[in-house]
DNA sequence: CTTAAACATGTGAAATTTCACATATGTACT
DNA sequence: AGTACATATGTGAAATTTCACATGTTTAAG
C-alpha cells in the first residue's frame, strides 16, 4: 500500500464518500451506504470491493449483512490522509453525514 | 477545490511525485522535474498544468524558467493531505528526493 | 531580427476506469 | 428443500484519462 494506490482509491466520488462515512461513523453496512449515497447495489458493492482489495477497508459479515470499517493495519500516514479529507467540511460532506444519521435513526428499507 | 478534486490530481504517478518534490524542497522548475522524473518535456508540462489549473500549484516565471510551488491559498486540510503522503517514506520517494538533490548539486543539463 | 532554450498546448490514438445489466453466492426463515 | 433478502462478481460498452508527436509561445542572447 503506497500513496499513489491510496489516492487512486480515493479519486472517485463513491469511494471517497464511503470512506469518509466509514471514518466518521466507525462502520457501515452496504445497504446503509446504498441508501445514503442513493446508488444501486452492484455499484456500491463493486466500489467497496476495490477498497477492500487494496486494504483500505476490512469487511465483516454479521448474518445477512456485511459491515465495512477502516482496515486496522492502515499505516498512520494513510489514516491521516483520510482524517484530513474528512475535515474538508464541504456542504457535500455535511449533507452526507446528516443523511447517514437520519438513515440510522429512521431505520432503512433494508437493514431491519 | 474539494477533496475529490485533490485526490484526482494526486492519483497519477507523475503528478504525485511532482507535488511531493515541490512540498519537500519548496519549489522546483520544470527542467528539474523533467530530469528527476526522467520524463519528456510535454508530459511534465501537461501534468504541472493540470495541478496549476485546480489551484494546487502556483507558477512563477523567472527569466527563461518557470518555477512551481504549492499554492499559498491551499486549505489547511489539503496541505495536511500532501504532508501525510510525503511522510509515507517508500523507497520510491526516498530515491526521488536523493535524485533531486543530486540534480541541484551537479547542475542539470538545462538550468544553467 | 534571428536563433536557441524553456515551457505550453492542440490533437487523435491508446490505455484505463466506470457503468449497467445479468447472474451468482451466502444467509435466515419456514 | 424453497424462498426472500443482502451482497458479490462476470461482462462488454461507454466514459474518462493518459500518451506521443507536432507545433506554438515567451524570453534571452547575439
Amino acid at each position: 500500500m503506497n500513496a499513489l494506490q491510496l489516492f487512486k482509491c480515493l479519486a472517485d466520488d463513491t469511494r471517497l464518500k464511503s470512506v469518509v462515512l466509514i471514518h466518521t461513523f466507525g462502520e457501515a453496512c452496504v445497504c446503509e451506504l446504498m441508501e445514503t449515497l442513493k446508488l444501486d447495489q452492484p455499484k456500491t458493492s463493486r466500489h467497496l470491493a476495490s477498497l477492500r482489495k487494496c486494504n483500505i477497508l476490512l469487511d465483516e459479515r454479521r448474518g445477512k449483512w456485511v459491515y465495512y470499517r477502516l482496515h486496522p493495519d492502515l499505516p498512520a500516514w494513510a489514516k491521516s490522509v483520510i482524517a484530513s479529507a474528512s475535515e474538508s467540511n464541504t456542504e457535500d460532506f455535511e449533507a452526507l453525514l446528516a443523511t447517514f444519521k437520519q438513515c440510522q435513526l429512521n431505520g432503512n428499507d433494508c437493514c431491519n
